[in-house]
DNA sequence: GATGAGTTATCGTTTCTGGCGATGGCTTTT
DNA sequence: AAAAGCCATCGCCAGAAACGATAACTCATC
């Protein structure tokens, strides 16, 4: 078995037909032909079955293309990390929650590219769910999330600890005045992300019924909304301090035990760390020594993986409580 | 990158020598030569640094030979994933305690052997470090070890639950009558194995010295110098039962903390799961429904990982106290 | 039913990679 | 100084891989 002849196999399982797979493969049509057929006779068993309308990968195509992907992903991999000198350059993409990347980010950031000027760094916002996936899927090298992730290919690194708290239009002394009657509107950055769940979970606890959820792209926007009262929403509130402070908003804290998150940084368990992330790790670690924000006394601490199946995409507790 | 030119690379890194490593691969040394020349224009980077006696790997070859030993295995995996019918069939070479193997596995051997028949079952004893390192050296599909393992990349499935009791000459009256003057001589199956250390530690909060250890490879023979007076030794219960019962020795049960050990049945995460080794599964639950001796409630709970930064060797919990 | 578009299989030809053998240069050992 | 062992390089060649054309087949449409 060759890496070569998996290639082929992939492109073809993936187009769904030999013709698609040439063309994209830059060869002809016959050579696929000819390519998967060596493959299938030195298995001894057929991978696809040929149709008229193309191809469908047999129960041993369906086994081998997992294999066929990963050999083509620790292929590449294998060349960044022969390659990687151990100077930090090329591309490095990163994701971060919106928050986390407003609050937290950006003096590390700045001093990350002043740093290492060789590395063209992007960053990728998104939620947890959407980021975990990216990563998994090598879209990214790693990513800000709300943890824990506890997924067994992914190494997870604590960062931040965030405290949490509800902010309303200014004026009201409780939580329980912004909530009266027992319905509450919330605003929310995105639909699918930040703390949206947590805070419905929180007023689902309280007795709150949440019918409205307005969704807006910006955080100035939501400032803005719950200053006019809108609704409320939830937030970190080192981030929303300054608004406090200004008397747009009110602020109301939450215990301890609903107010704390994790921020924590994951990549991928097996995958080559290049030494642009590395070097990235390493500024974030400087940045906690220098009282820049990061919490965690030890950047190189797992957080626990869960005990569970461990699927391969995404956890429960990440589907329902993430941001 | 070509899988053929990691072959050629891995060979060359392992032998020292391209002279060797055409040999080994059935080729001419120029071809070698060619290869691995071709491989490093390809990256742009040297793998080996060429010296009169052979060659030596640059931080790059370093770097790429563990990729090129995964693609190597991932390629021998996917094989056998396609060929893989779902028919149970073919070698399974699976590793065992010798203690849990007297104790639990005979009858679902027997009853999986009978089963099916196809499946070479072979069964290789040895202490959970070996076992463990076996396993993760692909040179075992799965092993029964001491739990808890918590490695990343290996699977982790909970089967018995062992109450272990310290065995000594018939007719003391208690463990501290066994070690009169701080002192104890055990007796131990083998030097690195099998409840060794536990029976150390769990002496030592008693404040009893070993000054002696011997060593025999069968259980008969250690339950004939057990009785003998010879020393005591610590074993699981339901082993010792019957020869306790025969009045050969003395049988002195411990509290539960220090008793109960859990055996797991380990297997690597990211392998391929065989069908010979899915159906011996299927069977130790189905044993389990049957009253045969497995304990777990649910043979697919996994342990909990270890939160630590989970070397790739042995992790230290396994060293000190492991059979 | 004929036709055309789409697909894969197969064949003969061409290209070129990978393997071979010989040689040479180098270092270390004898 | 000779021998042994190592790797680099060259020319050569076989065989594999790629190519192009064609055949066979299915399906949708006319």
């Amino acid at each position: 078995m060759d890496s070569a002849e998996l290639r082929v196999f992939e492109a073809v399982a993936r187009t769904g037909g030999m013709n698609r797979a040439a063309a994209e493969l830059h060869t002809v049509q016959s050579n696929v032909s000819a390519r998967v057929r060596a493959l299938e006779t030195e298995l001894g068993c057929a991978l696809f079955e040929r149709h008229s309308r193309g191809v469908a990968l047999t129960p041993s195509g369906e086994r081998l293309l997992p294999y066929a992907r990963r050999v083509a992903w620790l292929l590449a991999d294998a060349t960044r990390a022969a390659r990687d000198d151990g100077q930090p350059g090329g591309p490095l993409t990163i994701g971060s929650l919106e928050t986390t990347a407003a609050l937290r980010l950006s003096p590390l950031f700045a001093r990350y590219a002043a740093a290492c000027p060789e590395v063209d760094l992007a960053i990728r916002p998104g939620t947890t769910a959407e980021l975990i996936e990216a990563v998994l899927e090598r879209r990214l090298e790693g990513a800000f999330v709300c943890g824990p992730v506890a997924h067994p290919s992914l190494i997870e690194l604590k960062m931040f600890e965030e405290e949490l708290a509800i902010l309303a239009a200014p004026g009201l002394a409780s939580i329980e005045a912004a909530t009266r009657g027992g319905i509450a509107r919330i605003i929310v950055l995105r639909a699918g992300c930040s703390y949206r769940q947590r805070l419905e979970a929180l007023l689902a606890r309280r007795g709150v019924a949440v019918p409205r959820l307005m969704e807006f792209g910006t955080l100035e926007a939501i400032f803005g909304c719950v200053s006019a009262g809108l609704g409320i929403t939830l937030l970190p509130r080192a981030l929303i301090g300054p608004v406090w402070r200004a008397g747009r908003v009110s602020l109301h804290p939450l215990p301890p035990e609903e107010a704390m998150v994790t921020t924590v940084f994951i990549h991928r368990r097996e995958a080559h760390l290049s030494s642009a992330l590395r070097a990235f790790l390493d500024h974030a670690r400087a940045s906690e020594t220098a009282g820049e924000g990061i919490v965690s006394s030890d950047t190189s601490d797992l957080v626990k993986p869960l005990p569970d199946g461990a699927p391969l995409a995404l956890n429960e507790a990440n589907r329902r409580n993430g941001p």
